[in-house]
DNA sequence: CTGTAGATCTTCT
DNA sequence: GAAGATCTACAGG
């Protein structure tokens, strides 16, 4: 009997953005802290037509800057891509990766400091369980592309994040994949998934 | 069920 | 020219 974890209280798909809105002093911490406390919070879209889509955070990395070999920023690199990086805390950082998928990620800490946290996996009610499964299968389907690239998370652009409504989340803590390259690095531990929840990517 | 090819943009060698 | 913060389809055992 493998069931997934039950919401206690049922995410409301109201028509607007509840007050459990995180600001964006909320991703102003340590990126770690930030990357497994969003574990469980919920990541809002704006559709095209108006709806709004509640996907539930199961699984996110955190990339810590210019000392983090994994990290597009690694050793201060600076590139049109990458630029973004050293914004402000809240910031959507959105990029290709292989040429056809876009990967989400939020900008952490101080300004000038290259952090952010990657989504890698969402749980969207009453769809199945695998839809929000992997970074570039949640974007896909809640429509993140290169447009929010660059800008700070709100209703203006139609995509946010609003507050866990469970007291207490089980969270693990596991290597980042696909960077095998970056040699120590690779090793770190900050990966964060809620325990044995089927929306974890493979 | 495991392995791999292919898609094809951005960055670095 | 090569490889990457990935996913899907399909071949083979």
């Amino acid at each position: 009997m493998q069931k997934s974890p039950t919401v206690l209280v049922a995410p409301k798909n109201l028509p607007e953005p509840s007050n459990l809105m995180l600001d964006h002093a909320w991703f102003k911490r340590p990126t770690a802290v930030v990357a497994a406390d969003l574990i469980g919070c919920y990541l809002c879209r704006r559709m095209e037509d108006g709806e709004i889509v509640r996907a539930m955070i199961t699984e996110t990395e955190a990339y810590l800057g210019i000392g983090d070999a994994g990290c597009h920023a690694f050793e201060g690199r600076h590139t049109p891509r990458t630029s973004v990086m050293y914004k402000e805390a809240g910031t959507i950082y959105v990029y290709l990766i292989y040429g056809l998928h876009y990967l989400l990620n939020i900008v952490t800490t101080e300004i000038g400091q290259p952090e952010a946290v990657l989504i890698r996996a969402v749980h969207i009610e009453n769809e199945p369980i695998r839809t929000g499964a992997g970074p570039a299968k949640l974007t896909k389907y809640l429509h993140v592309d290169k447009r929010l690239n660059n800008h700070l998370l709100g209703e203006t652009v139609g995509l946010w994040v609003e507050n866990k409504v469970q007291d207490s989340v089980p969270v693990s803590v596991a290597k980042r994949v696909g960077i095998d390259y970056a040699g120590d690095a690779a090793h770190w531990l900050l990966r964060f998934y809620w325990t044995g929840h089927g929306s974890v990517s493979k």
